[in-house]
DNA sequence: TAAGTTTATATGTATATACATTAAATACAA
DNA sequence: TTGTATTTAATGTATATACATATAAACTTA
């Protein structure tokens, strides 16, 4: 569906104030279809990000400021994201052995089943969600990833 | 910049799931590039973007229910975000004639002030922010409409 | 028209986000 | 080594978001 009429706006100043908006509501589009699946285990959708980018880590500790910048939304709070992530006990947190400042983070077993019992439907959902080709799933990567510059 | 790089990823379990992961981070990147503009105004985007809205009314009134239809982020909640509006003298408020339920909502003479001053920005600041050709721009605005089904 | 249903908006509440500040540990330079 | 600066994480605070519920008006239909 054309953003024009998904949100009843005639037109755009340009091309790029099209793509800055279309890229807002795209985003919106995505976590409203996601957050049904996150639901029933109580996480945010940066809070299942925070899990998968421990389990990349495959059980080396990573500290609170290098998960800050692996997060998807860079102003959201990785310290209070953790704690709350620690209180339903699907991570641990460690004072690191060389650096008394930093805290080193670990999922832990019950992280991993959540994240075993989530993906898959997560990765079948995303597929739903993204009506394209492969070959053009591709070149929309492609796209985003020059845009950033 | 590759989102592999950006986030310290180093795979997908397919591009789908990439391009999810890569929409997300975008727009993160959009709204942190943005917010400087707003902040002035003690603007938030979506606040930015309900002025738009109203602006494109060009007089006409518009329900608040209208509003939360066409907000980019719909599950913001456009009364709240209105009266936000209103307490800085953005818009009216005014009682719908034909159906007392309703509020017709307007942009205000100082309301369309802020906007003058911000939108030439906002439009200069947008074609930076989109690394991209005028093609490759109009592609992406293309996947986008089209992903969405 | 009365009773039940739907719609439009507002409000309550918990959590998340944005941003500033604090506190502690470390690095570094005089 | 001492004082200053920097880094890391936590915390404070205001606002925004997400979702449920409330309230009032309008619609529906028996």
């Amino acid at each position: 569906m054309r953003l024009e009429d998904a949100i009843q706006q005639k037109n755009f100043t340009d091309p790029f104030n099209k793509a800055v908006v279309n890229l807002l509501y795209t985003q919106s589009y995505i976590v409203s279809k996601q957050s049904c699946l996150f639901r029933p285990f109580g996480l945010s959708p940066e809070q299942y990000n925070v899990l998968r980018i421990l389990k990349g880590q495959s059980g080396k500790p990573i500290t609170v400021s290098s998960i800050q910048d692996r997060m998807l939304n860079k102003m959201s709070n990785a310290s209070r994201l953790v704690e709350k992530l620690k209180q339903k006990g699907l991570v641990v947190r460690e004072e690191c052995p060389t650096d008394r400042r930093q805290v080193d983070i670990l999922i832990t077993d019950k992280g991993l089943e959540v994240l075993k019992e989530l993906d898959s439907s997560v990765d079948s959902n995303n597929k739903k969600l993204i009506n394209l080709s492969e070959q053009e799933v591709d070149q929309l990567n492609m796209l985003l990833d020059k845009l950033r510059g």
